[in-house]
DNA sequence: TTCCATATCTAACGTACGTTAGGTATATAC
DNA sequence: GTATATACCTAACGTACGTTAGATATGGAA
């Protein structure tokens, strides 16, 4: 077995109990044996626990986030959230978990305040560019802020069924709930 | 120190420290550490560690809830559910960490099967509940179910921001964001 | 052949966990 | 006085954890 092989075995073994149990409920002993090799085998590739829980958020989760905020282009604004969502529903089973961790490190329900930290600063990042997005479709409404915040917590919810409760939504579902918050642009 | 004090701080500093730290990361030693007693004295009064979680989830939280759909009354919609997303804003600090336990159990972060379809079942009947509530008031709006399912996942993500995240928000920007979705009834 | 780098292991270290055994103290009733 | 119920404790049990020590095996280069 090369390295590539083992050490991604146990990152992959690693997100999945990770999310079933949490990092405490998660023993080095559980991966090494679902990973079929021994215990210090984990530590020839990973300098700790903590460094490999880190490691799968700071470089695995993020790069998803990234990837998928830059990978959307379109006419129309329904289209663009709506193709937005599709996207984070049609991630590999592998990366949704990876979300998923990453949605429950952003709710403090695990992990560190390191990592909350670089959440917030992302949280802090995503209206703002949203905003620069919808402000020149939404046509000077009144109410745009309004539909932008909105929409954003409508969002945030549905990400959050597809990658944590594995909700399944049609495409059709998906355009009307963003339709109504943007109110026919 | 007679036996109603113990008890109940025993649960009050369980219920903070499940929150931050979850079921496995809490120990009962830290538990019966920051309430001032011996470790022994946590089994005096609850049967085991599952056990108090157990109880913090069937009883405190389920009971939030039940009282918390039973206390709306209200003539319009919007200030219907904008009184609801403040109650819930408006509960004490304790009450906030059992209802947050709650959705770390519903997410399937943290808790078992047992509690997982507990919160299932809740779930289930939420829909069926609003839509009874709400389809009178929509008037046979051709889009009427639409509305009802995305302010039900508008709904849901106030709450977790306000439970979860600890986030404040007016009542005018509560008000107007449900305003969005209901769309001026 | 030897040397080095990489991969892998068993055994053990030091610490920690949930829970229980066995005991003491206090208040109340008889 | 004794007996009982309630509240509380120290010490210990049996088990488990993250991590390291020390060793072996393998492959490639010189």
């Amino acid at each position: 077995m090369n390295d590539h092989d083992l050490k991604q075995t146990i990152k992959n073994i690693a997100v999945d109990l990770f999310n079933k149990n949490g990092y405490h409920g998660t023993t080095i002993r559980t991966i090494a044996s679902e990973a079929g090799c021994s215990l210090p085998m984990v530590y020839y590739y990973y300098t700790s626990k903590k460094d490999l829980f880190h490691e799968i958020i700071k470089v695995d989760y993020f790069g998803i986030l990234k990837r998928e905020s830059e990978r959307l282009d379109s006419s129309s604004m329904v289209d663009f959230y709506t193709n937005f969502i599709l996207n984070v529903m049609h991630l590999n089973s592998y990366e949704k978990k990876i979300y998923r961790l990453g949605i429950k490190v952003y709710l403090s329900f695990d992990g560190d305040e390191e990592l909350l930290s670089l959440m917030e600063a992302w949280e802090a990042s995503i209206l703002p560019r949203h905003s620069a997005i919808l402000l020149p479709h939404l046509k000077g409404r009144a109410d745009a802020h309004i539909r932008i915040r909105t929409l954003m917590h409508l969002l945030e919810n549905l990400i959050e069924g597809i990658v944590v409760k594995n909700k399944v939504m049609s495409e059709e579902e998906i355009r009307q709930e963003i339709s109504i918050v943007l109110g026919g642009e």
